[in-house]
DNA sequence: ATGTCATGGCACCCATGA
């Protein structure tokens, strides 16, 4: 089973790109979306139902938006991340059942400037997510929180620490959150099968030629509870969607695992 | 630290977020 995470940056504008990263026979089982940047009501579910796939989606105006797109039918648990759910009007969080596999796609704030209220709602929102992860752990069940986490784990992931050393992405606190995620006795995916990786991006800005001169970013990421950890067997960041024509800036990042 | 994008309200540019 295939299950990968991609950030789109519109939904709308990104929708030639989806459908060709469907239709390849490299396809995932399951996708999980980020950036949508529309309503739920707006979510092109019939082109991506032609090919195949079930489509759950929580959207918004303008900003954030979330899905899930599955070959088998997808059954929606949540559409925010419990904890402050009331107030945050943020589409960022959408978990559910595929099969007897439990998982969530989620948009972690960004959290930038860090002076600015942004910063503790990233904070907060991930103490929400380990929370989270905790409670989905305590039911022994076989879950995968994947999508983009706004952070780049270690100095291996960012291409010019120094540069970063005071953004969000990096700062000690959301990596300190990061790690509380793992600590927990979750799995990240690539760094476990790819603990030397070097320049091993998923995000590269669209100013400044980042692209074209590999300045990039790892902060997409596929976290794993233990079972499913064990079942791991490959996850790689396919870096082509982020060499096509007017591209998003984040690129798949995919795993695949055994049987159960 | 910024050589870019996408959005929406408003009006055919500009602020905002990333």
């Amino acid at each position: 089973m295939k299950i990968a995470t991609w950030n789109v940056n519109s939904l709308k504008v990104r929708l030639p790109h989806l459908l060709r990263y469907l239709e390849a026979d490299t396809a995932p089982d399951v996708l999980l979306l980020q950036e949508l940047k529309c309503q739920t009501e707006d979510v092109p579910r019939a082109e991506i139902e032609a090919l195949g796939y079930h489509v759950e989606a929580v959207g918004q105006k303008t900003y954030n938006g979330v899905a899930i797109v599955s070959k088998t039918p997808i059954s929606v648990v949540l559409r925010r991340l419990p904890g402050d759910e009331a107030a945050d009007e943020q589409a960022r969080y959408l978990e559910a059942d595929i099969a007897d596999l439990r998982v969530a796609a989620l948009y972690l704030p960004n959290g930038n400037p860090v002076e600015t209220e942004k910063y503790p709602y990233k904070l907060r929102w991930m103490e929400r997510l380990a929370d989270r992860a905790a409670a989905l752990l305590a039911e022994d069940r076989p879950f995968l929180l994947g999508g983009d986490y706004n952070i780049c784990p270690t100095d291996a992931d960012v291409y010019d620490p120094v540069g970063w050393r005071d953004d969000a992405l990096v700062r000690p606190e959301s990596r300190a959150a990061f790690r509380r995620l793992l600590h927990l006795g979750l799995t990240e995916a690539f760094h476990a099968l790819h603990p030397h990786a070097t320049r091993a991006f998923s995000f590269w800005d669209y100013q400044a030629g980042a692209w074209q001169r590999d300045n990039g970013l790892r902060i997409d990421h596929l976290l794993l509870s233990p079972a499913l950890a064990d079942r791991l067997e490959a996850c790689e960041i396919d870096k082509e969607p982020r060499g096509w024509e007017r591209a998003s800036d984040h690129t798949p990042v995919w795993c695949r695992l055994r049987a159960a």
